[in-house]
DNA sequence: TGCCAGGCCCTCTTTAGGGCCTT
């Protein structure tokens, strides 16, 4: 087996108070699945004291509440915790680009780092799902009928959501492109071609 | 005081603007 296959990777994914770390945002809760040789094998899902009280549309999107995270362990607590669970596992997330500022963020914080690459399941399936009416993480959930507990905007269950789209998706390229037992770097680079030369790779 | 994300991607583009995605 190619030592950095895309079948084992960590899938993770933050809920925060809002969308931007730069304006003071923080993580308040993180989840996320480890996934070796295809399969899910181990689970990690916290919360993240943000130290400050979170608005009303956070606590209704998410369904955490500040008496949930008046409790919970500050975030570089969790973070320290979290860096172990990554190992030298490679990430995944949808839309990573959000999850890795609010990572990279919580690291710079609580004075830690990491090795992994990230790969992002919204530009991936931006290129090898072209028709879906959209690549919300829910769309594609229902589009590929791949398993949900039926809980959204909690950390833990979207995380484990965007694992079984990592999957499927790695299934297809093998089905419908041909492309066997893919290197996490060429699903990397195949999520940054452009989308028609990705769309002349498929199968006629 | 008032403002406020940012990366990707398309198009009526590149001397720009706006939709999609994430919370």
């Amino acid at each position: 087996m190619k030592k950095n296959n895309a079948d084992t990777v960590v899938v993770l994914d933050f809920e925060t108070s809002g969308l931007s770390p730069d304006m003071g945002d923080r993580a308040i809760e993180i989840g996320a699945v480890l996934i070796e040789a295809g399969k899910i094998t181990d689970r990690f899902q916290q919360l993240m004291n943000p130290g400050f009280k979170i608005n009303s549309f956070i606590q209704q999107y998410t369904g955490i509440t500040n008496s949930m995270l008046r409790n919970a362990d500050i975030g570089s607590e969790v973070i320290k915790k979290f860096v172990e669970f990554i190992g030298k596992n490679n990430l995944v997330a949808h839309n990573a680009s959000f999850d890795r500022r609010f990572l990279d963020s919580e690291m710079a914080i609580a004075k830690k780092s990491y090795n992994g690459q990230f790969s992002c399941t919204l530009l991936l399936a931006r290129r090898i799902y072209q028709n879906a009416q959209d690549h919300k993480l829910g769309t594609l959930i229902r589009l590929k009928n791949l398993p949900s507990s039926g809980v959204f905007h909690r950390a833990l269950a979207d995380a484990e959501m965007t694992a079984h789209l990592w999957l499927r998706m790695l299934e297809d390229l093998e089905v419908e492109y041909g492309i066997v037992n893919p290197s996490f770097e060429y699903v990397e680079k195949l999520s940054k071609m452009p989308k028609q030369k990705v769309a002349s790779l498929l199968r006629k």
